[in-house]
DNA sequence: ATTTTCGTAACATATGGTGTTACATGAAAC
DNA sequence: GTTTCATGTAACACCATATGTTACGAAAAT
């Protein structure tokens, strides 16, 4: 599928696309080639490839809005609520890359085929 | 204390601490005063607030950073990702605001007061 | 050679948070 | 009562980040 396709899917645009399937690709989890009949090309088997690693492959991006501003502020007030809540935030973010890790393409394959094949004709 | 010298002290402008104090007047839990002598008071019991309640008095703010974008997405790849992870944004959600809940601001002034008093000079 | 497609740099735009100015309102001090 | 000090709030400026766009080079197939 080339970048142009996947953009139209996505709704956006096709260099959007090649620089986060970029990362995927320097991830080992797409090929890409160029020229005629080119494009990008899911390189692993669907079963062994978790949410987690697209995380990871991805740069793990920071999963929470709010927290910690300042890893080691200076400020006396600042360091008791990070100790207060430091605990909290990574109980909760491991607790969603176990999640992720459970979570395979595969499944959403499956998933997907599910809904594609019971749809009832609603789109328009 | 002044919306002035709470500015000082969080580094950021008069206009912008009013701006979030007055979240925090609208629940209940200060007041402000015009005038001489003026300025921000604690209306609450600090063993009575938690984190929690500050929370909600901002008006609850999101959490993640990730996460879905869409709640009720015509696209079936994304309802797939949304169905696979909707659980586990709910449950970390709930465990940190169950965090929050653990929390009083007494807890954090007994911690700051520790802090105070067991600091060497190490100030600049 | 031409076409197709990725790779990448450079720039443009949009969004949200933050900072700033300005001015009205209310309360105390003189 | 006038002045001073402080909040309340609107309006605008600024800044950082994410996203979108243009441009062009490199590689592969026709």
């Amino acid at each position: 599928m080339t970048s142009e396709v996947l953009g139209q899917c996505l709704r956006t645009n096709p260099v959007v696309v090649r620089r986060t399937m970029g990362l995927l690709r320097e991830a080992g989890l797409v090929t890409a080639e160029r020229g005629h009949a080119g494009g990008w090309r899911i390189s692993v088997d669907l079963e062994t490839v978790s949410l987690r690693r697209l995380h990871e492959a991805l740069g793990e991006p920071a999963i929470f809005a709010i927290g910690n501003r300042n890893e080691t502020p200076e400020c006396l007030v600042e360091q008791s609520v990070n100790a207060a809540l430091e605990g909290a935030f990574a109980e909760a973010e491991a607790l969603l890359l176990e999640r992720f890790a459970d979570v395979t393409l595969a499944d959403l394959a499956k998933d997907f085929a599910r809904r594609h094949a019971g749809r009832r004709d609603t789109m328009e």
